[in-house]
DNA sequence: TGCCGTTGTCACACTATTGTAACATTGCTG
DNA sequence: CAGCAATGTTACAATAGTGTGACAACGGCA
């Protein structure tokens, strides 16, 4: 499920917003102004951020700048809303870094269709790169897993598995979303088939401690992360 | 430092892309039509092109077919601007011989990640010349293959399937993908053609051990490489 | 025309992968 | 500490994915 956060201070667009996403099968979170926006990302980053130009507080823009200084979410793709339409606004927009831009007013397909064809290119973009954990690199191009110098041999699951996780480091997640996510929607297999899973792809990190990455929390599902 | 020539009348564009250009640190000339860009290109050949499709006089299509008829700008790598969206049109456009293209409105970040993805790949694949990994040596030109002395005997195929896999190394393909690229697109045959000359290809290239580059990987496709 | 290399497809063999169930262990709650 | 729920672990049968050899069609060429 595509996670977007909406950071908009009008409550009648944030409301058409949110309806659109939810008729478009999103999952959201909503912000009224920077610092809720930023509060969120911290406790778990969306995929997408749908993020009003003008924001009482802090501005759009200067939460653009602030989401790119970071390290985490520096490649997250954002979609401004303004409505302002001269070029030198949105121009000024896009080099600061966001994705899209759309202009209000805006009909939801229009902005869905943005949303879709944003998340479509962050996905080809940002999915090449491998990614890498204290000298544990997922090489999603060439669809390896290395471990400084080593490897490893993961069965297709495993190996999309763990592709989820380190995407998604730091959250916990309940084995239905994995099943959905790394499963596909659509596809009816037992929870504890995730167990199961877990326990393959812990033992081919093993043997280099990678597997201490992989970690239970009871009661709610797993979580991949470097420390506890 | 990279050289880009962006071939683009719309003023307010060229600044934007003139931005994000400086911002990744190549360095870049302008040109507003197609003939002040065949002078900039006479006068020293730029790394990449940008080339807007609708040019006043000469349109950017002339321009790709100009620029690919010269000898020495024939390997030029050339990334489409375009307002078109319809298949038809970017078909038209890759035909022709851009590398690649990017629909407006785009954004700097897009636009600069397609730059350094088609920089790679014309750096790799550098045309016409000879490709050698581990003594197995593939020449394009002469259409042979080598192996320290030998020369190997491949099917037109298998040639232009070891081929694409030497210029693409540490990728895994899929049996589709690989149909598209090897094959051509509009082809129509079996996914498991592939494997069939997947399986030739290696009987080729076994005895002398050069086999194990060719990686099957399960549930995706095949890869060339050296390594494991 | 007959020969030969190439190619696409099929049938069958083989193996890794996978989902599930059954049993063991852990950790919480009272 | 008992009892219970959640998770870890193992084994196994079914299956999907791939390797392999054979074969017929096709086209070039002597």
């Amino acid at each position: 499920m595509t996670r977007i956060l909406v950071v908009e201070d009008e409550p009648a667009i944030r409301d058409m917003i949110g309806f659109a996403l939810k008729q478009a099968g999103f999952q959201y979170d909503e912000s009224e102004d920077a610092e809720q926006a930023l509060a969120a990302v911290a406790s778990g980053p969306p995929d997408l951020v749908l993020l009003d130009w003008m924001l009482p507080g802090m501005s759009g823009a200067d939460l653009v700048r602030r989401l790119r200084g970071e390290e985490i979410t520096a490649g997250l793709p954002i979609i401004m809303l303004t409505a302002r339409v001269g070029e030198n606004d949105r121009v000024h927009g896009l080099e600061l870094g966001a994705d899209d831009y759309v202009t209000k007013p805006f009909s939801p397909r229009e902005l869905i269709a943005r949303i879709n064809a944003v998340l479509r290119r962050s996905v080809a973009v940002a999915g090449e790169q491998p990614i890498e954990f204290d000298g544990l690199c997922l090489d999603p191009v060439g669809h390896r897993v290395r471990t400084d110098g080593e490897t490893l041999a993961l069965a297709p699951t495993e190996f999309r598995l763990l592709h989820f996780f380190m995407s998604h480091p730091d959250r916990v997640y309940s084995r239905e979303q994995l099943l959905d996510r790394v499963w596909g929607r659509g596809v009816f297999v037992e929870e504890r088939t995730v167990d199961v899973h877990i326990r393959r792809l812990r033992k081919a990190l093993a043997g280099r401690g990678y597997d201490r990455f992989i970690q239970t929390v009871r009661g709610t599902g797993y979580r991949f992360s470097t420390g506890n």
